[in-house]
RNA sequence: GCGGCGGUCGUCUAGCCUGGACUAGGACGCCGGCCUGCCAAGCCGGAGGUCCCGGGUUCAAAUCCCGGCCGCCGCACCA
């Protein structure tokens, strides 16, 4: 650690309201932060300018919901999370140490105690001496550590309640009223931002890692089977180049590889090219906020490391000072895990219709059963048997009848001549089937910090920081030159007021007119407005430009039209006003 | 959760080892006044501190001891 940004970061950010530890006059507490004034407009921005990456810019099939933080105990067993969540941990009594008690178990004893109750996992432990692998110390009861939040939903104490550990639960629990509402057209990508909750047992690095957070992210709904229509802009990110890790290059010691993403989709090193898509769009994002594309990497997850309802997972690090490569965001392709879970646990069909173009003409076997016969025989047991022979598979019942042998049902035998397999035609006009999913996530507090990491200037000691200037919480500063000079404050608060409308603004008159930039620039506000005395003649203003320090003068009728090419398109001033 | 280091005005810190003269000092910031014709200028004045919390030792604790909380680092954990 040459200088501490992650300090510098830290005190800044204290100390002008960026962010700080939630609680702190009771202490705080470990994994919450709050967000302060400057902080509550970056987040802001930085969840707008998401927005328009990845729900504006796709408009046509990316829509935005809202779903509850709380939800049922049945959505989280459905989603796997309460079972996959859950860790039965025993501790050493004598060197504190924690260890996975099933795995503790089947290590020692070689047995399979997978699904047993902590109860009777401590049992095993007792009846079986085992003990500390490390220190040989006594082994504590088995107790069960779940990172999800619980909590209690209504008066009655069975009522169980969860925090959500993901918003992905929200889009796919809503996914079909959404998909209804959108009139049933896939592709179909569902966003939300909001905050989730996981019970971390130590969380530490700051905004980094935290109990509380703002996750920005996308279901995205497609038909596996559609290659040409799956990802209809998939052209306009293909040649984007990615650096890129493999899960066999980290397990050979090997180093990332850049190549663009149609490369990547080709030599199958990404598995599906809606999830490259979407990694691509990721990648320009996290760009716009102003990281360079060489502190930008992808991680492949290898299978051990990946969430239980993934096949494939590609985190995006960023790099920074302190802990070197972070994730700040996921893409994971989860196929059609959480909607078969839901389907399975709702009992509501979730799978989707799909006209063919025409019509396909199907040849399929069917069950011709005599019910006459049945009925006769059977008497009021017949209409049940008649269904569990419908039920069963036309080639197995027609190989059973060519080779003369029985067919059994409820211990029953069934007359051949009751049963016959005839082909028929069918026309189909679609096709049912569960869309799949990649799901690209971001971590918003995570991106809050990377911005003002790389956002961090100095200049002859004083500290500049280069928000992107759309991003910046603050857009506009406006000084009069001289604050004992009423004329100057008077024209410069009426200039405040008119850009009030416009921007973010903030209107300073003490002190020295460079310490007023100097302040202005410590919270990365693009452009300072000054009132002279030049003002008062002729009613034009300079516009200060935060990085460069230069100066342009424009027509005060000029100015929000000109703050606004500066800031939002980017332009340098010079160019603007000439 | 274990181990290491740390926690003092808004921020950064001095003091802690060696307990008492500490009414806890400084710098920056903040507020008020003067000054100020473009980059943290100067002068004057002011506000601001549960010395993280609780307990103990002592005549006396910011200082020593114990416990807890919080932060960072390492281990473990982190779908």
């Amino acid at each position: 650690m040459v200088e501490d940004l992650f300090n510098k970061i830290t005190e800044l950010a204290k100390r002008r309201g960026f962010f700080w530890p939630s609680y702190e006059i009771y202490g705080g507490i470990a994994g919450f932060y709050d967000l302060g004034p400057l902080g509550a407009y970056l987040k802001k921005n930085i969840v707008e300018l998401w927005r328009k990456h990845f729900v504006l810019e796709h408009q046509d099939y990316v829509v935005e919901i809202e779903t509850p933080i709380v939800g049922p105990k049945i959505v989280y067993q459905a989603s796997g999370h309460l079972e996959k969540f859950t860790d039965p941990i025993v501790e050493c009594m004598k060197c504190g140490r924690k260890f996975r008690a099933d795995h503790l178990i089947e290590e020692k004893l070689g047995i399979n105690v997978e699904g047993l109750s902590p109860e009777e996992l401590t049992k095993i432990i007792k009846e079986n001496n085992l003990t500390c692998p490390v220190c040989g110390g006594p082994l504590s009861e088995v107790k069960t550590f779940n990172l999800l939040f619980k909590t209690q939903i209504g008066p009655y104490e069975g009522n169980l309640g969860f925090i959500r550990p993901e918003l992905a639960q929200g889009m796919f629990v809503a996914f079909k009223r959404t998909l209804e509402v959108m009139r049933n057209k896939l592709p179909l990508g569902i966003a939300q931002i909001g905050k989730v909750g996981r019970n971390e047992i130590s969380p530490r690095q700051g905004m980094i890692r935290l109990r509380e957070f703002t996750i920005a992210e996308m279901e995205y709904f497609f038909d596996p089977e559609d290659e040409e229509n799956s990802c209809p802009d998939y052209n306009k990110v293909k040649f984007d180049e990615i650096k890129v890790i493999t899960c066999n290059d980290k397990r050979k010691g090997g180093s990332p590889q850049i190549l663009s993403l149609d490369e990547a989709v080709q030599k199958g090193i990404i598995v599906h090219k809606c999830l490259a898509y979407w990694m691509g769009v990721a990648q320009r994002f996290v760009e716009a906020l102003g990281i360079p594309k060489s502190s930008i990497m992808f991680e492949e997850k290898c299978p051990e490391e990946r969430a239980h309802y993934s096949s494939q997972t590609f985190d995006q690090l960023v790099k920074v000072s302190r802990w070197g490569w972070v994730e700040v965001s996921g893409h994971s392709y989860r196929g059609s895990y959480d909607l078969s879970r839901h389907e399975k646990f709702s009992g509501e069909e979730l799978e989707v219709f799909k006209p063919f173009k025409e019509p396909k003409i199907v040849k399929r076997k069917k069950i011709l059963v005599n019910k006459a016969v049945i009925g006769r025989m059977f008497k009021e047991k017949a209409s049940e048997i008649i269904s569990k022979i419908q039920n069963l598979d036309p080639d197995e019942i027609e190989k059973f009848i060519s080779l003369n042998k029985d067919i059994i049902i409820d211990n029953l035998k069934i007359p051949k001549e009751a049963i016959k397999i005839i082909e028929v035609e069918e026309k189909v006009t679609g096709k049912k089937f569960l869309p799949h999913v990649v799901e690209p996530s971001f971590g918003i507090e995570r991106l809050i910090y990377v911005v003002l990491e790389y956002s961090y200037k100095e200049k002859d000691g004083r500290v500049i920081m280069s928000i992107p200037r759309y991003l910046a919480p603050i857009k506009v500063a406006v000084f009069p030159l001289n604050e004992s000079e009423k004329r100057l404050v008077e024209k410069a608060r009426e200039i405040f007021d008119i850009l009030k409308r416009e921007f973010e603004v903030m209107y300073d008159d003490r002190g020295s007119i460079g310490r007023r930039y100097a302040r202005a620039d410590e919270i990365g506000i693009p452009a300072a407005v000054t009132v002279d005395y030049e003002t008062l003649e002729d009613n034009t203003v300079t516009i200060r430009d935060r990085d460069t320090w230069k100066q342009v003068r424009v027509r005060e009728k000029d100015l929000v039209d000109v703050l606004k090419k500066f800031i939002y398109k980017n332009l340098p001033l010079e160019d603007i006003v000439r």
